[in-house]
DNA sequence: ACCCAGGCCAGAC
DNA sequence: GTCTGGCATGGG
């Protein structure tokens, strides 16, 4: 188990073996930060600007106070040991494959409403457009914030969007998704579809209550459930999951694995989009 | 010009 | 219940 201390501004950490920073916030989980010139990760999160360092085995999160500490370990799910459940990926041999190429991937917990947002956007849409649209709408909402060279914009709560409507919202240039904000926020702020009750359904009770979002399928559904709510063991399906699944797992992740089939998820996501040939006319 | 993008909705069978 | 076209916009 990792242990946090602070000192002048700065939290650190040691982190778990084959953590990588650089590959949990590229591998395509988050699109909250951007890297700096030199080795670090920006971001306006948790309502303040921070800077993300890793060197060797010690994470620093700079801008921070001790309250932080909280939020940070829950964000990196650090209560989580990687180290057996690894074990059982590796003994996979399509998914070994996979984990080794990038063993430094965790899967995040990010914050709900900035989650939900944010895949809503990304149906049907390009990373740069969606940097774009997402950026443009923490500059309007957002509250802003600077750390050393960098300043930015939070990404907005509910309530700091509360009053918006498709009309107000184009300015984002979203298109056709700017209705499914509109029902997002309305749900949020009026307490329909919260994390906080979420957490006290189980899992297919919770994506049924995601489904009542207009623009929330089950595939923004379930990366909600897996990247915001921490249900590991929910894996989102886009097509290319799903001919994996055909090809490699007709009856289903191996029982060992199951449980954490979002994971395995996210580690053969990351080596597929770096290996793309590899995966062409598979089923 | 053309195709595509971590999908979803509405309407047609 | 399952299938298909259309969707707003802009990057490559």
């Amino acid at each position: 188990m990792n242990s946090w201390q602070f000192n002048n501004g700065v939290l650190k950490t040691n982190v778990p073996p084959a953590f990588s920073l650089d590959a949990c916030l590229s591998c395509g989980q988050t699109f909250l930060f951007t890297k700096t010139k030199s080795d670090g990760w920006h971001g306006a999160v948790n309502g303040k600007a921070i800077l993300l360092k890793q060197q060797s085995d010690i994470l620093y999160i700079e801008n921070s106070t001790e309250e932080d500490i909280p939020f940070w370990h829950n964000f990196f799910a650090f209560d989580v040991d990687y180290a057996p459940l690894q074990t059982a990926f590796v003994k996979d041999e399509f998914l070994a494959n996979a984990v080794l190429f990038e063993p430094g991937i965790r899967v995040l917990r990010q914050p709900f409403f900035e989650t939900l947002l944010m895949f809503i956007i990304s149906q049907n849409n390009n990373i740069p457009r969606i940097s774009g649209i997402v950026g443009r709408l923490c500059e309007a909402y957002g509250t802003p914030v600077s750390y050393k060279n960098f300043s930015g914009h939070t990404f907005p709560t509910a309530q700091q969007m509360a009053s918006c409507t498709v009309e107000s919202l184009a300015f984002l240039r979203a298109g056709f998704r700017a209705k499914y904000i509109v029902d997002a926020v309305q749900c949020v702020t009026k307490g329909t579809v919260t994390q906080e009750r979420l957490a006290t359904l189980n899992t297919e009770e919770a994506r049924k209550l995601l489904l009542q979002i207009k623009g929330v399928g089950p595939k923004v559904a379930d990366c909600v459930l897996l990247f915001a709510c921490g249900r590991f063991e929910v894996c989102p399906m886009d097509v290319w999951m799903m001919r994996v699944m055909q090809t490699y797992y007709p009856n289903g992740f191996p029982a060992e694995i199951e449980p954490f089939a979002g994971i395995a998820q996210q580690y053969l996501f990351h080596y597929a989009r770096h290996n793309a040939t590899l995966f062409d006319d598979k089923g």
